[in-house]
DNA sequence: GAAAATTAAAAAGCTTGACAATGAAAACGA
DNA sequence: TCGTTTTCATTGTCAAGCTTTTTAATTTTC
């Protein structure tokens, strides 16, 4: 009972691994979709001739890949995931702690795309688009007239621009960019900083609400280049605190 | 035996992913470097006091983030993975399979961010970064010669601009990104393309050994430019065959 | 003495069999 | 009608043992 799926012949791979592109090809092949329940371990290792444990760490596998989801429970079992940026998140965020890519390196990324994305924006954006974005600027005056200026809102407002590109890979990848600055520059509710960038923020909105992509991604590239300026203030500020 | 870590109170997360998170976190705090090598399962699951197959999954899902690699045999175990962009691959490669992320998504990303990487090439490159990419040209001049248009070689041209950044995230984005195209697109062995795509590999190359950011930038546009027609003639080209 | 074959041992991999925990639906009760 | 309890399929967890892999160390062979 242990030769699995071979003929007796040597095997490798591990067992689970094994198990676990029969099931991804068998997503492939169009048998399940979004939302669908998957066969319970027990059934899958009954199938394949291999022990429950193995069938599990398949699944396992296969949920830490963000292609199914489990519930536990009667009526649970492994479902089918929705499209969703989850791991996209994931990867940035462990590649930032773990993968020895720094704050700078996603810094200059984003340097290079978000210009690019605001001209889009101001090209796909939607009503819908323009009053998320409305309704963020709003929401940072208020934290701001409150004294407790709020930057991870601020740093959503880019979230919001790649949103209105309307191209999912986008979104996602912006999604977990914005989703590690404001987990790593949420500390810092500088008044001065906060009040500048309402001010772009209310530009990006003005431009990509006209359709003027050009002046968009012209005002964001402007953005990105007086940070260098607010980052050398706030190492003198560190040095004099 | 089975409370684990609480004090006896209700426990929601499983009991793998309460360890994972503990591992996880040994690892930032500094007490491991990549290379090194982690505790064997068992220890682990006497440390704290759970089953081997609890701490074998919560291995297996940081292996399968990416954080360590698992090695069999004596002298084996689980080692601080090195770091690298082969879980950024994954996601891309699963986003695209799985997640809806369409191969026109990632090209409409790829043409916004290009450009900007061919501008910071041209100012970061080494003459190393040349060097691999004058030995791409020259493969593919090669596999022209002999009448066999490597697209694959082609494709990967635009990695070695991206590495040429010198930013790993980049690199390791553009890595992902390439190898869904060489896996997508690599059917197409069409030697009018494979010379039209030369010819902007040669021009990328000039430009970026001559620092001329702007002139690199702009070409990329074109070319980019260009590949929508070059998809326009294939897509004549399947109707009349 | 050098090359080839054998052995030993630690670690992951896998199995079996059992029991616990979960959570939504269905039955129950007020 | 609404809140409570029961039910039970499914995942989660455990324990104990066996198998496979891998490489260093040893022995054998030439």
């Amino acid at each position: 009972m242990n030769k699995a799926l071979q003929d007796g012949t040597i095997r490798k791979e591990r067992i689970s691994d094994q198990i676990k592109s029969i099931l991804k090809q068998s997503i492939l092949d169009g048998h399940f979709k979004p939302g669908d329940k998957f066969p319970p371990e027990v059934e899958i290792a009954q199938k394949y001739n291999v022990s429950k444990v193995s069938a599990r760490e398949a699944l396992r596998e296969m949920e830490t890949e963000g292609l199914i989801q489990k519930k536990r429970g009667i009526f649970g079992g492994s479902f089918i995931a929705e499209p969703g940026s989850e791991k996209m998140v994931d990867v940035v965020i462990n590649s930032y702690l773990f993968g020895g890519i720094s704050a700078s390196d996603l810094a200059e990324f984003r340097r290079i795309l978000e210009p690019g994305l605001a001209k889009l924006a101001a090209k796909r954006r939607t009503s819908e688009d323009l009053a998320a974005m409305e309704k963020c600027i709003e929401d940072i005056d208020v934290s701001i007239k409150e004294g407790r200026p709020d930057q991870t809102k601020a740093i959503g407002f880019h979230r919001l621009i790649a949103d209105a590109c309307h191209n999912r890979f986008i979104s996602g990848l912006m999604e977990a960019l914005v989703t590690v600055f404001q987990q790593v520059l949420a500390k810092t509710p500088d008044l001065e900083t906060a009040k500048k960038d309402i001010q772009y923020n209310r530009l990006f909105f003005k431009y990509i609400k006209e359709r003027d992509g050009k002046k968009a991604e012209q005002v964001m590239t402007e953005h990105f280049d007086t940070l260098d300026e607010i980052i050398k203030k706030e190492m003198n500020k560190k040095k004099k605190g």
